[in-house]
DNA sequence: GGAATGAATGTAAGCGCTTTCATTTTTTCG
DNA sequence: CGAAAAAATGAAAGCGCTTACATTCATTCC
C-alpha cells in the first residue's frame, strides 16, 4: 500500500526552452510578461508548456524575483466566527488579486503571536496583517527592519500614526453605553476580554467609562469582570458580577459569544432578558441572531474589513511604498431584543 | 506620510558567517540542525545571527532544500464554523510540526477549488488538505505528477482506496435515521446542500435512504430539497418541504446551518418543536447549543480530524511516503430538544 | 603510540528562475 | 531605400541557501 513518492524530476524553465527552441529568458518572459514576446513564439512556448505539463517553481521564482505573492495573518483564532469571516472576505479578496494567504494563529498569546509573526516572515510572507495595536515595539522593529508592509485590522485609534483597517471600539461602546443609560440604567457591568494584552477589550470598556463619565455618573456605577471569550465563561462572568453587584440592570459584553453565554446563565437564574436584565453583545455574529431574544449588539463590519485589508496590502507591495493612511469603517448599533429600559426599582415592575 | 520601503539589503548566509569567521555550510548547520555544530560555535554563530538581526531568505532556502515546510488546504469557506474549527486544529497541530499554512477557499465550486489547488502547489504548498472526494480525476493525476502529497477530510468511504482523515457521512445518518425511524415517524424531509458536486451532502441523503429502505419504507416517504447552506435557506426549505408534503413529521438537515434555519421557520410558521415537527442537524456546532430547543445533532469530531490530518501529512512528507491508510473516526449521535415522537396521527395529540 | 573512528568544519556545486544588457530582427518614415 | 527607432530575443550573471563530499581535528583503544 506505501508507496513511494519519488521526487521524479519535474521538467523546469529550461527543459521548455529547449523543446521550443526558445531562450530561457522567453520562456520566463511568456509566464509572467507575455505581451512582451512575439504571438507566434509565445504560442511555440505554451504548447510546449503545456507537453510537459511544466509548472514553475517555487522557490526559484520567489528567490529570483524576490517576492512571493503571498501575504500572512496572525490572527486569535478562527474559533471566533468574526476572525473566521474576516479571514475569509480577506482570502476572497488576496485571491483576487492573486495573492496567497498564510495563516497563523495567537491564541490570543503576545509571545506566541511574535513568533508567529516572525514564522510567517521566515515563510516568505510579502506583507502581514495583525490584529490590533498591542504588541511589542521590537515587534514592530523587526517588521521595519524587515521592509516588510504591514497593516493592522479590528481597531482603529486616529491618535496612533500606525495604519489601520478598522473601527473605533472605544467610540462604538461609549455611544451605545450612552444609549444604554438614556433608557434609565443606573448600574452596570461589563464582561471583558482580559485587558492587559487587549487594546480592542480595553478600548471598549474605557468607551463605556467615557459614556458614565459624561453623564456624571460615579466609576462605581460600572463593575468589570474579565474572562476569556468563550460562552460558558460569558455565564460564569455574569453570575460572579451578580453575586458582586445584585442591582446591575444591564450587562454589557466584550463580544457576542460572552453574551450568549451571560444571555443562557441569565435565563438559567430565572432573570427574564430583557425583563429583569438587559444585555448588550458585541460584533453581531450569527449566534447573535440565534440566541431568544436576539442579542443587541454592534454590527462590525468584517466583510469590508478584510476586503479593504487586502487592497491595502496589495498596494502597498505593489508600489513599495505606504498608501494614504485608511479612513475609519463605520459601526452600526443593532437594537435587537436584549435591551430594555430597567424594571421601577421602587414597583420591581417593567416600565411602560 | 508616504514612506519608501526601500529594499535595504538585508543580511545574508554569508554576512552570518564572516561575522561569525566560519562557513556558510556552518551557520546553515546551525540553524537546521543545531546538534551536528559545537557549543561555542554555535554560540558564536547565533550571536551573528542576532546582531546582525539574520533572517533566512525564504527562496534561496526553498530552492536549495526543495521544501517549504508550509502545507496548503483547499475548504469551501471559513465562514462556516465547522471547517474554520476545523483549519484552527489543523493549523495549530502543524505549527507545532513546524509548518505553515497555507489557505484558500472554493466557496463550495468545483472550477474554483481546481484552480485553488493549482495555486496552492505553485505557491510551494509541500502538502495538500482537500475536504471530500469529489473532484475531476485530471485534479488527482496533477497531484500525482507533482508527487505532491494529499489528504482528503472531513469524510470517509471504506471502498475507495484514497486515504481520508474523516467519517463516515452516510453511516451516521443511517444509524440516526433508524433512531428516527424507531420513534414512530413516518414521512421524513431532508434538507440537503447540492448534492451533484459535493460527495458528503451525496452520502448523508444515501444514508437516510439506507435506513428507510432497511425498514421497508416505500422511497416516496423521503423528501429531499437541495439548498445552498445558510440559515435562511434553511427556512426556505422547511417552507417549501412542507408544502409540497404537509404530513412530513421530522426533518432531517444536511447541517447545523440549515437546521437552525428550518427551526426558526417553524416557530414562524407557528409549529412546536419537536411537537409538532423534529428537526436534526449534522456538525455539532456552537449554534446548535445556542438554537432554542437546542439541537439534534451528529457530532462531527473536527478538532480530532484536523489534528490528526496534519500529523498524517507530516508524516508523508518526512517520510517520502505515503503512511498507513488512516481509520475512519467515530461521529456520535448528540439528542438534544429537536426530536421526539411524532404526534399521533389520529387525534393531533402528542403522545405520551 | 599510532591506527582507526568519529565529530566538527570547510569547499563548492548546484537548486530553477528573473532580469539586465547586448544583440538581432522588424518596423517606421523622411 | 536606408537610417533610426522599436520590438523580439538571447546570453549569462546572479538570487541566498543546502548539502555531498573532502578535510581537519580530537578521541578511543589495543
Amino acid at each position: 500500500m506505501t508507496q513511494m513518492t519519488d521526487h521524479r524530476d519535474l521538467p523546469t524553465l529550461a527543459d521548455v526552452a529547449r523543446m521550443a527552441n526558445v531562450s530561457t529568458a522567453t520562456v520566463s518572459r511568456c509566464l509572467n510578461s507575455p505581451d512582451k514576446v512575439g504571438k507566434a513564439t509565445r504560442e511555440t512556448v505554451m504548447n510546449a508548456v503545456n507537453a510537459l505539463g511544466y509548472s514553475p517553481n517555487f522557490g526559484a521564482r520567489a528567490l529570483a524575483a524576490k517576492r512571493t505573492n503571498t501575504v500572512g495573518a496572525v490572527i486569535p483564532t478562527m474559533d471566533n466566527a468574526i476572525f473566521a469571516r474576516g479571514l475569509q472576505a480577506f482570502e476572497e479578496e488576496l485571491n483576487s488579486l492573486g495573492m496567497t494567504l498564510l495563516v497563523a494563529s495567537s491564541n490570543y498569546l503576545p509571545d506566541r503571536e511574535e513568533e508567529q509573526i516572525k514564522t510567517l516572515v521566515a515563510r516568505g510572507a510579502d506583507a502581514l496583517l495583525l490584529i490590533g495595536y498591542d504588541r511589542d515595539p521590537s515587534v514592530y522593529e523587526f517588521l521595519a527592519r524587515q521592509s516588510i508592509p504591514m497593516v493592522i485590522a479590528w481597531a482603529y485609534q486616529s491618535n496612533s500614526s500606525m495604519h489601520a483597517i478598522g473601527f473605533d471600539n472605544r467610540a462604538a461602546v461609549r455611544s451605545m453605553t450612552h444609549h444604554i443609560l438614556g433608557l434609565g440604567h443606573k448600574k452596570l457591568g461589563f464582561i471583558s476580554a482580559p485587558q492587559s494584552t487587549n487594546d480592542r477589550a480595553r478600548e471598549r470598556v474605557l468607551g463605556a467609562r467615557d459614556a458614565l463619565t459624561e453623564k456624571g455618573f460615579d466609576p462605581s456605577a460600572l463593575s468589570v469582570v474579565e474572562m476569556n471569550y468563550s460562552i460558558s465563561n460569558g455565564g460564569t462572568a455574569l453570575a460572579e458580577l451578580l453575586r458582586k453587584d445584585p442591582d446591575i440592570t444591564a450587562v454589557l459584553c466584550g463580544n457576542d459569544v460572552l453574551a450568549v453565554g451571560a444571555l443562557k446563565m441569565a435565563k438559567k437564574l430565572g432573570l427574564s432578558v430583557p425583563g429583569d436584565l438587559s444585555i448588550t453583545g458585541f460584533d453581531d455574529i450569527e449566534i447573535s441572531t440565534i440566541a431568544d431574544p436576539e442579542i443587541t449588539t454592534v454590527h462590525v463590519p468584517h466583510r469590508q474589513m478584510g476586503r479593504k485589508a487586502a487592497q491595502y496590502l496589495a498596494q502597498y507591495i505593489n508600489d513599495k511604498s505606504q498608501p494614504q493612511a485608511p479612513e475609519p469603517l463605520e459601526t452600526v448599533f443593532y437594537e435587537r431584543g436584549t435591551l430594555a429600559p430597567p424594571r421601577d426599582p421602587l414597583g420591581k415592575e417593567p416600565r411602560l
